[in-house]
DNA sequence: TTACTTGCAAATCGTTTGCGATATA
DNA sequence: TATATCGCAAACGATTTGCAAGTAA
């Protein structure tokens, strides 16, 4: 699965994996660089950073976009779910309700005390399907 | 609501509000400040963001916190749901399964094609609970 | 008159990128 | 040997923060 991109396996990329394959814990690219350098201490943190983008797009692992720093400000104070654009990044809301349902759920099964929770669809919005169309 | 934090109605924290309620738009930070300076044209972008959070708390407003921006790795590739512990921050495997139906459910009220979702729940893993418990 | 709030600029954080050197296939 | 990949360091974009001046109550 490497040849049909022309990709090597160089000792960075098969340690990076090995040791995210080791672990449960979820790390954050800074902190499997940590791990990494304890068998490759000449690695740099910008490596990680590409064969981990490299090794999500062939499948091997995935990458976890968690609700972060980048913000977007509303001016309706109740909870409610959002649809984002991929194309052009247009955030709008989603016509549906909450699903409390969803906490519940999951509450019964884990030892966590889950408070709330963060849903975002992904998709492409009806402008941006009407340019792609055109250009087909 | 303002009095017993000892918080006071500036001109910028009326314009901001406003601004945010007069659009559906979902606003980055920057774009509201585009907004805004058309009325205060001297306002700064720190104004910006620290009366978004203010008006946050106070329940004015609410904070969209988008996915994408912080990233977690995964060593498994099929797709799962997380949970987020809010206090240390560390990240878990929620044990339950990936809700196709969401996608359906919203597909049928949008013109939105929906090709994705991302949900996070967000709560206190069993290790702060105990921190917590201790404390008290 | 107090101390909350501002404008400005510098700092921070996670992530990305340009470069010349290195190593895989 | 060709070029994918590396290490390094600088660049980046969104957000946060320190400080002295301004202003609401």
């Amino acid at each position: 699965m490497l040849k049909e991109r022309n990709l090597r396996m160089t000792r960075q990329r098969q340690v990076i994996l090995e040791e995210l394959r080791a672990t449960d814990q979820h790390p954050s690219a800074d902190a499997l660089h940590e791990r990494v350098k304890k068998k490759l201490p000449r690695i740099s943190l910008g490596t990680v950073y590409r064969n981990l983008e490299i090794l999500t797009e062939l499948g091997e692992i995935r990458t976890i976009a968690l609700a972060g720093s980048l913000k977007r400000f509303d001016g309706i104070p109740q909870n409610h779910y959002h649809m984002r654009c991929m194309r052009c990044d247009r955030l709008v809301d989603a016509p549906m309700d909450v699903v409390d349902s969803l906490e519940r759920v999951l509450q019964e099964k884990t030892e966590f005390r889950i408070l709330s929770h963060q849903l975002e669809f992904t998709g492409i919005c009806p402008d941006c399907q009407a340019l792609l169309d055109d250009n087909a």
